[in-house]
DNA sequence: ATTAATAGTACAATTTCGGTCCTGATTCAG
DNA sequence: CTGAATCAGGACCGAAATTGTACTATTAAT
């Protein structure tokens, strides 16, 4: 149905989370208990988001994470790809395409754009965005309909 | 990877091969040829198509799917929901959510305004979109990253 | 009646997802 | 220096979705 996986739905709670304290250094079984989440699901989650450099990963007695860079410089693509991995809407969308079908397929080239808009649209909204009392008023905009309408 | 699945890629290349001679009626048989696809397969994703209302069934000899309506009236977002169902990017971006984090969540409201972004853009776009040779020479506007800059 | 073709359902194989656990490396506290 | 806390990195398994196919019933043209 065009979704997220459940993961990537926990990260952003999780990165929500981090972002409500973003100077300190949270551990997993703290951020479990906020966002209400198990433990270990929470660790798996921050570790690609660590590897995709979203956070700050601190190992030994009172380590954690930390946001590694404002929630407003934080894109929801960036998390979702961090999850999910390169976003790619077709089987071919992406770099290494092993569809069978390429050579004589006729609407690759518009998947690859609409790509490119799904793209934008999820770069267009940072972890900011997402947090309870949003910075600014229109926490979300909404300019794809802005501009279509 | 926040993708469609395989058979609404099929779907549309198979309406496009409808679309391609609109006012005809074309057998599975002939669509899967054009399409190089199983007849089986094809058969599996006209179905959702007509029940969607998308094209319109003839049974008995001499039957098969033809277009419902003109290409450029058919939005991405109707080709998507009829293979895949309602659009959703999280559990709790539907009607009916069973996700138990709901009243605690704080992001929930954010994803569902997503959700009307990803919708948005896959509404602007049109079977007509998809066709290799474009009726209007922009094929797919790009009218989120021209707002964005 | 016979044949062509869709409608609807059911099914098995494969893959992905979701969640848990284990082992090792690192750091702080005593 | 020892031990406890905590992350890093996999391995693993059950559940669910996806994929592809098959079968039967119904419809319509000849």
């Amino acid at each position: 149905m065009l979704r997220v996986t459940k993961l990537t739905d926990y990260a952003t709670v999780v990165l929500a989370a981090l972002a409500s304290d973003p100077s300190r250094v949270h551990s997993t079984a703290e951020l479990a208990e906020r966002a209400r989440l198990e433990p270990t699901t929470v660790a798996k989650v921050l570790k690609p988001l660590a590897h995709a450099g979203l956070v700050d990963g601190f190992r030994g007695a009172s380590g954690g994470y930390r946001l590694a860079r404002p929630a407003a410089q934080i894109p929801l693509i960036a998390i979702v790809e961090a999850i999910e991995g390169p976003l790619g809407m077709t089987e071919c969308s992406g770099e290494h395409s092993t569809c069978e079908h390429e050579s004589h397929c006729g609407v690759q080239v518009h998947w690859r754009r609409i790509n490119d808009v799904i793209a934008d649209a999820l770069g267009g909204v940072t972890l900011a965005d997402m947090l309870p009392r949003a910075a600014s008023p229109k926490s979300i905009p909404l300019q794809l309909s802005a501009a279509r309408g």
